[in-house]
DNA sequence: ATAGGGTTAG
């Protein structure tokens, strides 16, 4: 099994009691209490922690929204009960309102009418989408996204433009870019066509970039037909593909293995007057590459190199190149590629390096993954965390764990940090091998190192479970504490989990403590 | 708009 999919349910099976962890009374706790200072709950006694800790969470995993919406609901009410009380046309009464608009407050809006109000949530966001002080982010579509749930329900898409025709709202081109962004973000190639298909009706008609995601769209999806009928269509409606077009199209040739056609599609995009960049280069080279045809990829950025400019190849030109020669165990290759590109002044990336190291790692040969750290650190394009890391992942991956340790261990006895998914694949190594005790001490040194800064709660949770299951309590409640004072919520099967582990090992004495201590 | 192991927070 791989390191990195380790999930608790492997390992740890929640037995089958009969009661659930929310109707304890003694885990209940208020969400005031909650809100309470660090310092305060410090002072609290390590049980007592725990059962805070679990109810807390118990009572949050309840709420769609996190503890930060609770302090400023007012403004998102504030347009909520406006659009309740007014009906009919939404935007007509949000520009009535002059909202100061930011990611807060339309998060806000969306979670306020989700479920019951969702159309009208949708409309919301589409209006704000184009609102001239206000842009959504990509974090913002795909939270809207998924919290309506447009993947699986694509249909109420074409509820709000069927309602913006019912009530003759005026519907412009960047509403529709909204909407086309929804369907790019939830992945929707048809509803994304039914949509392109339904612009007349409100007078409008598809652009370049409108019809370069739809394509995109297909080509994701492997229909190359509809893509490849949708370019013909654009010069139909006298829009021209572009650069865009030419390479999500290339792409997606090479991805559905038709490289002829690729490279067919290049050639006719340059006698047409539209001249490849280094993307669209790399895009036709990377599809060589993957499909093993690495001479005529090497060919292709000789090609590159001499041709300069737009086309020169980039760091990631040569680092897929080297990728795939790693891949095909020719690191010697890939070391004269990486020679090469620095001496045309592009250094490489930690992704560069890792490719190689892992290359060497493969073959054996780690005392070239050392020589190249040195090489690489010396010329500061990459630092000791970023290589060392990939060196301790490479060596796990191969299984060859002892060693991993050893590189890992001599990091943090020098003072080199692993990064976050060197911390997450040790720390769950030990769980995993029911070493809760070290797991713990691991976790403090690391703490102390200020090396877990982005690991995941999973981790802490599978932690946190291990050391209830296996009662060392005392090291479960300072964990507890940390993952408080960070703001880290157990999820749901956790909370079941650490919960049952507590109520079914505890003798009666530690049942008693928790609920004396609890209040 | 390009690779990658998963870079903030929004």
């Amino acid at each position: 099994m791989k390191l990195n999919s380790i999930r608790p349910d492997t390992r740890f099976k929640p037995n089958s009691l009969p009661f659930r962890p929310e109707s304890l009374c003694l885990l209940h706790f208020s969400v005031k209490g909650f809100n309470q200072s660090p310092k305060t709950f410090l002072e609290m006694t390590t049980l007592s922690s725990i059962s805070r800790f679990l109810s807390s969470s118990i009572r949050l995993k309840n709420h769609k929204l996190s503890i930060s919406h609770f302090s400023t609901v007012s403004s998102a009410e504030t347009v909520y009960n406006h659009l309740q009380r007014n009906g009919g046309n939404i935007e007509k009464t949000l520009a009535s309102m002059r909202l100061n608009l930011d990611a807060k407050c339309v998060s806000q809006v969306l979670h306020r009418c989700y479920p019951t109000q969702s159309q009208m949530g949708l409309r919301f966001f589409i209006w704000a989408g184009v609102h001239s002080s206000y842009r959504h982010s990509y974090f913002m579509f795909s939270k809207a996204c998924e919290l309506y749930r447009i993947r699986q329900n694509p249909s109420v898409i074409f509820d709000v433009l069927e309602a913006y025709s019912v009530e003759g709202c005026s519907v412009n081109m960047k509403m529709f870019k909204v909407v086309f962004n929804m369907c790019k973000e939830a992945k929707l190639a048809d509803e994304a066509l039914g949509v392109l298909r339904k612009m007349p009706e409100f007078g409008l008609r598809g652009d370049n970039v409108v019809y370069n995601v739809v394509i995109r769209l297909f080509c994701d999806k492997g229909d190359l037909d509809m893509a490849e009928s949708l370019v013909k269509e654009m010069s139909m409606v006298e829009l021209y593909p572009d650069l865009i077009t030419y390479m999500v199209m290339i792409k997606g040739l090479c991805n559905v293995g038709r490289l002829d056609d690729a490279c067919g599609l290049f050639k006719f995009m340059k006698e047409n007057g539209c001249l490849p960049n280094v993307v669209v280069f790399s895009a036709l080279l990377d599809g060589f590459c993957r499909f093993g045809d690495m001479e005529r990829a090497l060919k292709l950025l000789e090609e590159m190199e001499k041709e300069g400019g737009d086309c020169s190849p980039n760091v990631v030109t040569y680092t897929s190149v080297i990728q795939y020669l790693c891949d095909k165990g020719r690191t010697v290759e890939a070391l004269l590629v990486l020679d090469r590109m620095e001496a045309r002044g592009c250094l490489p990336t930690r992704v560069t390096v890792s490719s190689l190291i892992t290359g060497f790692v493969k073959e054996d040969q780690v005392e070239l993954a050392y020589k190249l750290v040195d090489r690489v650190v010396e010329s500061g394009s990459v630092t000791k965390t970023d290589c060392y890391s990939s060196l301790v992942v490479s060596l796990e991956r191969v299984r060859k764990p002892e060693e991993a340790e050893k590189v890992f261990r001599t990091m943090l006895d020098s003072g080199v940090k692993p990064n976050s998914l060197v911390c997450t694949i040790m720390l769950k190594k030990s769980c995993l091998e029911g070493r809760m005790v070290d797991a713990y001490c691991l976790f403090d040194e690391l703490e102390k190192m200020e090396c877990l800064s982005s690991i995941d709660s999973d981790t802490y949770s599978i932690l946190l479970v291990g050391l209830c299951q296996q009662r060392h309590l005392v090291q479960a409640a300072k964990l507890a504490r940390v993952m408080l004072s960070k703001g880290i919520k157990l999820k749901a099967p956790y909370v079941d989990i650490i919960a049952e582990v507590l109520m079914k090992s505890g003798d009666e004495e530690l049942l008693e403590q928790l609920t004396r201590n609890g209040r």
